[in-house]
DNA sequence: TCCATATTTCAATAATCCTTTAATCATTGA
DNA sequence: TCAATGATTAAAGGATTATTGAAATATGGA
Protein backbone atom coordinates (compact mmCIF):
# COMPACT_ATOMS: atom_id res chain seq x y z
CA UNK A 1 0.00 0.00 0.00
CA UNK A 2 1.08 3.42 -0.79
CA UNK A 3 1.05 6.23 0.83
CA UNK A 4 -1.51 7.91 -0.72
CA UNK A 5 -3.36 5.09 -0.41
CA UNK A 6 -2.82 4.63 3.69
CA UNK A 7 -3.63 8.78 3.97
CA UNK A 8 -7.16 7.91 2.07
CA UNK A 9 -7.55 5.38 4.38
CA UNK A 10 -6.82 7.00 7.59
CA UNK A 11 -8.92 10.02 6.64
CA UNK A 12 -12.25 7.03 5.55
CA UNK A 13 -11.45 6.20 9.18
CA UNK A 14 -11.02 8.77 10.82
CA UNK A 15 -15.05 9.76 10.58
CA UNK A 16 -17.17 8.47 13.31
CA UNK A 17 -20.33 7.28 10.80
CA UNK A 18 -17.65 6.16 8.74
CA UNK A 19 -15.94 3.67 11.21
CA UNK A 20 -19.38 2.51 12.04
CA UNK A 21 -19.29 1.96 8.94
CA UNK A 22 -16.56 -0.05 8.61
CA UNK A 23 -17.08 -1.95 11.70
CA UNK A 24 -20.38 -3.05 10.92
CA UNK A 25 -19.73 -4.46 7.52
CA UNK A 26 -16.47 -6.28 8.87
CA UNK A 27 -18.69 -8.21 10.98
CA UNK A 28 -21.52 -8.49 8.03
CA UNK A 29 -19.17 -10.57 6.23
CA UNK A 30 -18.57 -10.97 2.98
CA UNK A 31 -22.30 -11.19 2.09
CA UNK A 32 -22.21 -7.29 3.35
CA UNK A 33 -24.83 -5.01 3.44
CA UNK A 34 -27.22 -2.80 1.36
CA UNK A 35 -26.71 0.96 1.52
CA UNK A 36 -30.86 1.20 3.19
CA UNK A 37 -29.60 -1.72 5.97
CA UNK A 38 -26.62 0.30 6.73
CA UNK A 39 -28.39 3.45 6.99
CA UNK A 40 -30.97 2.30 9.00
CA UNK A 41 -28.56 0.82 11.78
CA UNK A 42 -26.39 3.94 12.06
CA UNK A 43 -29.64 5.80 12.30
CA UNK A 44 -28.52 8.32 9.34
CA UNK A 45 -30.31 9.15 6.69
CA UNK A 46 -30.04 7.76 2.95
CA UNK A 47 -28.10 10.47 1.46
CA UNK A 48 -25.63 10.91 4.17
CA UNK A 49 -24.89 7.17 4.70
CA UNK A 50 -24.53 7.40 0.06
CA UNK A 51 -21.56 10.52 1.04
CA UNK A 52 -19.50 8.30 3.70
CA UNK A 53 -19.82 4.81 1.82
CA UNK A 54 -18.77 6.58 -1.52
CA UNK A 55 -15.85 7.71 0.21
CA UNK A 56 -15.44 4.66 1.78
CA UNK A 57 -15.29 3.10 -1.54
CA UNK A 58 -12.77 5.57 -2.98
CA UNK A 59 -10.36 4.65 0.30
CA UNK A 60 -10.76 1.05 -1.35
CA UNK A 61 -11.86 -0.18 2.32
CA UNK A 62 -15.42 -0.82 1.08
CA UNK A 63 -16.51 -2.49 -2.66
CA UNK A 64 -19.88 -2.09 -3.51
CA UNK A 65 -22.27 -4.50 -6.32
CA UNK A 66 -25.54 -3.99 -7.42
CA UNK A 67 -27.89 -6.48 -6.31
CA UNK A 68 -31.53 -6.56 -8.31
CA UNK A 69 -32.82 -2.80 -6.73
CA UNK A 70 -30.15 -2.63 -3.87
CA UNK A 71 -26.25 -1.95 -3.25
CA UNK A 72 -24.79 -3.73 -1.83
CA UNK A 73 -21.13 -2.91 0.68
CA UNK A 74 -18.79 -5.09 2.23
CA UNK A 75 -15.51 -4.68 3.63
CA UNK A 76 -12.46 -4.77 1.48
CA UNK A 77 -10.60 -7.71 3.48
CA UNK A 78 -7.44 -7.12 1.72
CA UNK A 79 -7.53 -3.43 1.80
CA UNK A 80 -8.25 -3.37 5.68
CA UNK A 81 -5.30 -6.32 6.40
CA UNK A 82 -3.09 -4.30 3.90
CA UNK A 83 -3.48 -0.94 6.21
CA UNK A 84 -2.34 -2.97 8.76
CA UNK A 85 0.64 -4.05 7.35
CA UNK A 86 1.09 -0.43 6.75
CA UNK A 87 1.03 0.76 10.16
CA UNK A 88 2.62 -1.92 11.16
CA UNK A 89 5.51 -2.04 8.92
CA UNK A 90 6.15 2.07 9.94
CA UNK A 91 5.90 1.21 13.55
CA UNK A 92 8.32 -1.81 13.03
CA UNK A 93 10.80 0.34 11.35
CA UNK A 94 11.78 2.47 14.13
CA UNK A 95 10.16 -0.34 16.67
CA UNK A 96 10.69 -4.19 15.92
CA UNK A 97 8.94 -4.70 19.35
CA UNK A 98 5.64 -3.51 18.49
CA UNK A 99 4.81 -6.25 16.03
CA UNK A 100 5.36 -8.47 18.87
CA UNK A 101 3.59 -6.44 21.33
CA UNK A 102 0.70 -6.84 18.56
CA UNK A 103 1.07 -10.31 17.89
CA UNK A 104 1.28 -11.33 21.89
CA UNK A 105 -1.91 -9.32 22.30
CA UNK A 106 -4.67 -11.82 22.30
CA UNK A 107 -7.54 -10.44 20.04
CA UNK A 108 -10.24 -12.57 19.49
CA UNK A 109 -8.93 -14.87 16.95
CA UNK A 110 -5.73 -15.16 18.67
CA UNK A 111 -5.83 -18.83 19.27
CA UNK A 112 -9.31 -19.35 19.71
CA UNK A 113 -12.14 -19.96 17.03
CA UNK A 114 -14.89 -17.38 18.32
CA UNK A 115 -14.87 -15.91 15.07
CA UNK A 116 -15.66 -19.44 13.00
CA UNK A 117 -19.22 -18.30 12.97
CA UNK A 118 -19.10 -15.94 10.10
CA UNK A 119 -18.19 -17.38 6.24
CA UNK A 120 -15.08 -16.30 4.84
CA UNK A 121 -14.34 -16.28 0.98
CA UNK A 122 -11.39 -14.64 0.31
CA UNK B 1 -7.97 1.83 22.91
CA UNK B 2 -11.51 3.54 22.80
CA UNK B 3 -13.18 4.40 19.74
CA UNK B 4 -12.87 7.91 20.42
CA UNK B 5 -8.78 7.47 20.81
CA UNK B 6 -8.88 5.87 17.68
CA UNK B 7 -10.75 8.16 15.51
CA UNK B 8 -8.31 11.06 16.99
CA UNK B 9 -5.36 8.88 15.91
CA UNK B 10 -6.67 8.04 12.23
CA UNK B 11 -7.30 11.87 12.06
CA UNK B 12 -3.99 12.36 12.91
CA UNK B 13 -2.45 10.09 10.42
CA UNK B 14 -4.59 11.44 7.43
CA UNK B 15 -2.46 14.63 6.68
CA UNK B 16 0.44 14.01 4.83
CA UNK B 17 2.75 16.50 7.12
CA UNK B 18 1.43 14.43 10.03
CA UNK B 19 2.20 10.95 8.42
CA UNK B 20 5.55 11.97 7.12
CA UNK B 21 6.26 13.49 10.83
CA UNK B 22 5.30 10.19 12.61
CA UNK B 23 7.33 8.13 10.27
CA UNK B 24 10.13 10.51 10.55
CA UNK B 25 10.13 9.93 14.87
CA UNK B 26 9.49 5.85 14.51
CA UNK B 27 12.82 5.71 12.55
CA UNK B 28 14.56 8.54 14.92
CA UNK B 29 13.76 6.51 18.01
CA UNK B 30 12.90 6.80 21.46
CA UNK B 31 15.21 9.85 21.45
CA UNK B 32 13.03 11.84 19.22
CA UNK B 33 13.60 14.85 17.46
CA UNK B 34 13.59 18.71 18.20
CA UNK B 35 10.70 20.82 16.80
CA UNK B 36 12.72 22.87 14.87
CA UNK B 37 14.51 19.54 13.08
CA UNK B 38 10.87 18.21 12.47
CA UNK B 39 10.32 21.51 10.59
CA UNK B 40 13.48 21.54 8.69
CA UNK B 41 13.48 17.97 7.38
CA UNK B 42 9.62 18.18 6.51
CA UNK B 43 9.92 21.81 4.91
CA UNK B 44 6.77 23.74 6.88
CA UNK B 45 7.16 26.52 8.69
CA UNK B 46 7.58 26.43 12.27
CA UNK B 47 4.57 27.55 13.23
CA UNK B 48 2.52 25.08 10.88
CA UNK B 49 4.91 22.49 12.35
CA UNK B 50 3.92 23.39 15.72
CA UNK B 51 0.18 23.05 14.95
CA UNK B 52 0.78 19.37 13.72
CA UNK B 53 2.62 18.23 16.50
CA UNK B 54 0.26 19.67 18.85
CA UNK B 55 -2.36 17.62 17.02
CA UNK B 56 -0.49 14.72 16.96
CA UNK B 57 0.25 15.19 21.00
CA UNK B 58 -3.66 15.20 21.37
CA UNK B 59 -4.13 12.21 19.91
CA UNK B 60 -1.15 10.38 21.96
CA UNK B 61 0.44 9.24 19.03
CA UNK B 62 3.37 11.22 20.11
CA UNK B 63 5.15 12.78 22.82
CA UNK B 64 6.58 16.02 23.77
CA UNK B 65 9.49 17.09 26.62
CA UNK B 66 11.28 20.19 27.02
CA UNK B 67 14.97 19.60 26.48
CA UNK B 68 16.79 22.92 27.21
CA UNK B 69 16.43 25.55 24.43
CA UNK B 70 14.49 22.53 22.81
CA UNK B 71 11.15 20.74 22.64
CA UNK B 72 11.61 17.17 21.62
CA UNK B 73 8.98 14.96 20.74
CA UNK B 74 9.30 11.04 19.96
CA UNK B 75 6.62 8.51 18.81
CA UNK B 76 4.39 6.86 21.53
CA UNK B 77 5.16 3.67 20.38
CA UNK B 78 2.67 2.27 22.86
CA UNK B 79 -0.15 4.35 21.01
CA UNK B 80 0.82 3.27 17.88
CA UNK B 81 0.96 -0.55 19.04
CA UNK B 82 -2.57 -0.18 20.36
CA UNK B 83 -3.99 1.84 16.94
CA UNK B 84 -2.43 -1.74 15.22
CA UNK B 85 -4.26 -3.65 17.56
CA UNK B 86 -7.39 -1.63 17.20
CA UNK B 87 -7.38 -2.24 13.40
CA UNK B 88 -6.89 -5.37 13.39
CA UNK B 89 -9.10 -6.43 16.29
CA UNK B 90 -11.92 -4.70 14.05
CA UNK B 91 -10.39 -6.53 10.77
CA UNK B 92 -10.52 -9.70 12.95
CA UNK B 93 -14.13 -9.69 14.58
CA UNK B 94 -15.06 -10.39 11.20
CA UNK B 95 -12.60 -12.06 9.14
CA UNK B 96 -9.63 -14.27 11.63
CA UNK B 97 -7.41 -15.05 8.19
CA UNK B 98 -6.65 -11.13 8.25
CA UNK B 99 -4.72 -11.39 11.05
CA UNK B 100 -2.56 -14.61 9.75
CA UNK B 101 -2.06 -12.86 6.58
CA UNK B 102 -0.22 -9.80 8.32
CA UNK B 103 1.71 -11.68 10.58
CA UNK B 104 2.66 -14.13 7.13
CA UNK B 105 3.84 -10.95 5.62
CA UNK B 106 7.36 -9.95 5.72
CA UNK B 107 7.68 -6.84 7.57
CA UNK B 108 11.25 -5.62 8.03
CA UNK B 109 11.21 -7.54 11.42
CA UNK B 110 9.49 -10.32 10.59
CA UNK B 111 12.76 -12.85 11.42
CA UNK B 112 15.77 -10.89 10.53
CA UNK B 113 17.78 -8.44 12.73
CA UNK B 114 17.40 -5.07 10.31
CA UNK B 115 15.78 -3.03 12.72
CA UNK B 116 18.35 -3.49 15.74
CA UNK B 117 20.05 -0.47 14.52
CA UNK B 118 17.97 1.25 16.89
CA UNK B 119 18.08 1.28 20.74
CA UNK B 120 14.65 0.43 22.36
CA UNK B 121 13.40 1.59 25.49
CA UNK B 122 9.91 1.25 26.81
C1' DT C 1 19.68 42.66 32.27
C1' DC C 2 19.81 42.10 27.38
C1' DC C 3 20.06 39.51 23.36
C1' DA C 4 19.63 35.37 20.58
C1' DT C 5 17.51 30.99 19.99
C1' DA C 6 13.67 27.70 19.87
C1' DT C 7 9.11 27.24 19.77
C1' DT C 8 4.34 28.38 20.48
C1' DT C 9 0.19 31.21 20.10
C1' DC C 10 -2.86 34.27 17.77
C1' DA C 11 -5.54 36.22 13.99
C1' DA C 12 -6.98 35.97 9.46
C1' DT C 13 -7.69 33.59 5.25
C1' DA C 14 -8.25 29.62 2.46
C1' DA C 15 -9.58 25.07 1.89
C1' DT C 16 -11.96 20.95 3.07
C1' DC C 17 -15.53 18.27 5.11
C1' DC C 18 -20.27 17.19 6.96
C1' DT C 19 -25.18 17.55 6.89
C1' DT C 20 -29.60 18.54 5.00
C1' DT C 21 -33.12 18.97 1.52
C1' DA C 22 -34.68 18.35 -2.96
C1' DA C 23 -34.14 16.42 -7.28
C1' DT C 24 -32.55 12.58 -10.20
C1' DC C 25 -31.35 7.78 -11.68
C1' DA C 26 -31.97 2.64 -11.91
C1' DT C 27 -34.67 -1.41 -11.16
C1' DT C 28 -38.76 -4.08 -10.60
C1' DG C 29 -43.47 -5.37 -11.02
C1' DA C 30 -48.39 -4.25 -12.19
C1' DT D 1 -45.73 2.59 -19.62
C1' DC D 2 -46.53 3.93 -14.86
C1' DA D 3 -45.85 3.80 -10.18
C1' DA D 4 -43.07 2.27 -6.32
C1' DT D 5 -38.72 1.19 -4.26
C1' DG D 6 -33.79 1.80 -3.25
C1' DA D 7 -30.21 4.59 -3.76
C1' DT D 8 -27.28 8.47 -5.64
C1' DT D 9 -26.37 13.25 -6.87
C1' DA D 10 -26.52 18.25 -6.49
C1' DA D 11 -26.67 22.47 -4.11
C1' DA D 12 -26.28 25.18 -0.06
C1' DG D 13 -25.10 25.89 4.60
C1' DG D 14 -22.37 25.53 8.55
C1' DA D 15 -18.43 23.58 10.85
C1' DT D 16 -13.87 22.09 11.07
C1' DT D 17 -9.09 22.09 9.53
C1' DA D 18 -4.83 23.94 7.26
C1' DT D 19 -1.66 27.63 6.20
C1' DT D 20 0.62 32.01 6.77
C1' DG D 21 2.76 35.82 9.03
C1' DA D 22 3.24 38.52 13.14
C1' DA D 23 3.53 38.69 18.00
C1' DA D 24 4.39 36.38 22.37
C1' DT D 25 6.72 33.01 25.60
C1' DA D 26 10.56 30.37 27.57
C1' DT D 27 15.44 29.26 27.95
C1' DG D 28 20.37 30.03 28.12
C1' DG D 29 24.42 32.71 27.77
C1' DA D 30 27.13 37.27 27.45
Amino acid sequence: MDERQALASFAALSQETRLAIVRTLVVAGPDGLAAGLIAERMGVSPSNVSFHLKELERSGLIAMRRESRSIVYSASYDALADLVKFLMEDCCAGHPTIRESVERSDGCCGTDAACGEIDVVA
